[in-house]
DNA sequence: AATGAATGAGGGTTCATTCAT
DNA sequence: TATGAATGAACCCTCATTCAT
């Protein structure tokens, strides 16, 4: 994966001490929220001095967005990477599907920055959204159209739309997954979401398929 | 729909200061985001003193927990009167649907508050997730089901999972409203939206109702 | 006793609303300290609103003060009053230490106010020191000089400091009282009280009094 | 002396800045008043920023509790020292007098404090009382006590009431002294005070002494 | 590179006081 | 006289950030 490193910074020795810090910013923000945590907190949990996150990160906010460039990266590049090893659209909404549930199910600190704390204001909600949400996006819609093309899909299916509606269905599992108190797993999600945003709802659909069950 | 003035506090004149100091503070919380917005702020908005706000509110999170209180009470109140005028579920979840995007589609400022400054932090959110939210997920599901006893929705859909994708879809559509630089109506994401969550995406429907259309 | 009302305002019709705030102005001046109390809890305990306090007081200070004033007064006449009915000068320490403990022993809260409350700060002690104590100091040193003058107190004796330590002796003796949390009878310690204070704690005076008693 | 500095925080560099807070805060306190000096007063009186503040004090409430715990152990201290270099309980009550007295008499500042603000609500009160006041007062009828034993105090004396004469006594000079517009010197009180308390007001001790005199 | 003591701007909240009714 | 809703000045404390070591 590239260098997510501050650029504006001199090249450092690769110590740990960033990834140390963004995952202690993860653990931190997660228990408390980002913006009842203190800088103070995210430094002892790393184990190094107030001073020192500074030398790794602008400021408190660069912190959070460099959790979300982070991860976010890692997972476009394995879901490209994932993506690429198969030519079944489907297949490939499938991947994407349970890629995403399962990479935040896993970890659950994670998960509630992602979906809680990221959250947090217009300020931060416009960088994701102008950047890798829309380019995570684009990703589902090229799929849809792929389909399409492939003659998966409906071909007068307004992909646009279509997107957002698996993109919102996936954060909605997700986030809610991180509210509820009950504890089950989000992966166990990835199907039956998948299998209403395949067949729909409709009744039609659902004879055909006993019927082809048949 | 049933009073929403603070409870705690001695009945107060109606004078109109509560909603005045609501809809004051929903446009200052859109325009600054809720964390970045002084309760000096919202008073000069609403013209009131300083002082004035916390006769009306406990204090400054207590007026962004009452925007949602306030709308969502009447949002659920006018949706379930909506909804007893009908029997049928399809129409039913389209006019959830359809009220659900009108509504922040008319008061950008309002949904801005609901799609970003209510996720500030889980403090908040586990406030919403305990109570309306689930309100609106159970109603969401209750049609759901009554629509697979009417043999509208295929039966052995996971009613729990589509009222989340429907969910989800409808609040990502309007997320990405809010957030979009581009203008467009929010409320003509519905149909499309509902196209999907009817009828999937997949091929065959598609074809069925092609069939259909001839 | 002289009217102790406000002067600065018309005369008000005698309702016992100015004894009543002041009343309640004791039991929670008591109970909460001086700084810490509001003015709507003494209006509340005393069962008027907040701004009819404003028709009896000038301000928050002013019920202070008005508390000393209207039981320092009382006190000093009925104090007067009692010496006027003996010619003996240690009669006349008796019934000073007496009448001051007991007075004080009878009423906690006002026992709080008196020895806590009204100490809070230079600008009440100025006032109080400038007027009534010293007014009191000058009683008792009066006493002892009539006593001096009768024979009945050391002629060399330095009234001046005499009546400090006498003052000192009933402050101590009350303040302890009040912040014991021992339950004893204040006009108890009235007697040991006399005797150090007339005797002296030296050996030879002890020596003496016994002889006397055989 | 044992260190006074917060142990509450972790080891702080040794550069003299709670001390220097300690003192401007006295200065601060004992020309305004407790609760009309602002903690940016103090901060600046020190010449440190007004965060400074709370690297050494826990709080405003924490300050003043810290100047009476600082000086009173310094003086606890010295007092027992001094004491425990004379066998004769009377020296030992003059010398606890004339301490008390030069101690307060040398700072005006502090004695105001003492005097004073320190008074200022029984929560204050309550922790001094319940500590080092007590102790105080222990200390003194120790040397009575040890008195009687000796044979120079009378035998049949209340030590507790004549402890507490004592320091009221003491209590009433150094307030007296604060208070009032003449200036004179404090410890100047303390052999007139000696003389009262040792041998009382009653004229025949003093017939025994003019004719132990002559 | 690392430290952590020091900084100081910033704001939520309280509450004594006023005044229209 | 009495009310109590409204006012707005005042202030303690936090904490992101800096910088001398």
């Amino acid at each position: 994966m590239a260098s997510v490193r501050r650029v504006s910074q001199p090249q450092r020795k690769s110590n740990g001490k960033y990834e140390a810090i963004l995952r202690s910013a993860i653990k931190v923000f997660a228990g408390s929220g980002f913006f009842n945590s203190k800088v103070a907190d995210v430094a002892r949990e790393a184990g190094v001095a107030d001073g020192t996150v500074y030398l790794y990160f602008k400021n408190k906010d660069d912190i959070l967005v460099s959790i979300f460039n982070y991860y976010m990266e890692e997972a476009l590049a394995a879901g490209k990477a994932s993506l690429a090893r198969t030519d079944d659209p489907i297949e490939k909404l499938r991947r994407i599907v349970h890629a995403h549930l399962e990479r935040l199910g896993r970890d659950r600190n994670l998960a509630i920055v992602f979906q809680v704390e990221l959250r947090s204001s217009t300020k931060f909600m416009e960088q994701f959204s102008a950047t890798k949400v829309t380019e995570y996006l684009d990703l589902i819609r090229s799929v849809l159209e792929e389909g399409q093309q492939h003659g998966a899909f409906r071909s007068e299916l307004n992909t646009k739309v279509a997107a957002k509606v698996l993109f919102g269905a996936l954060d909605e599992m997700a986030t809610n997954w991180v509210l509820s108190r009950k504890r089950y797993s989000l992966a166990s999600t990835a199907e039956p979401l998948l299998d209403v945003f395949l067949n729909g709802i409709g009744r039609t659909r659902a004879a055909k398929q006993s019927a082809r069950a048949n």
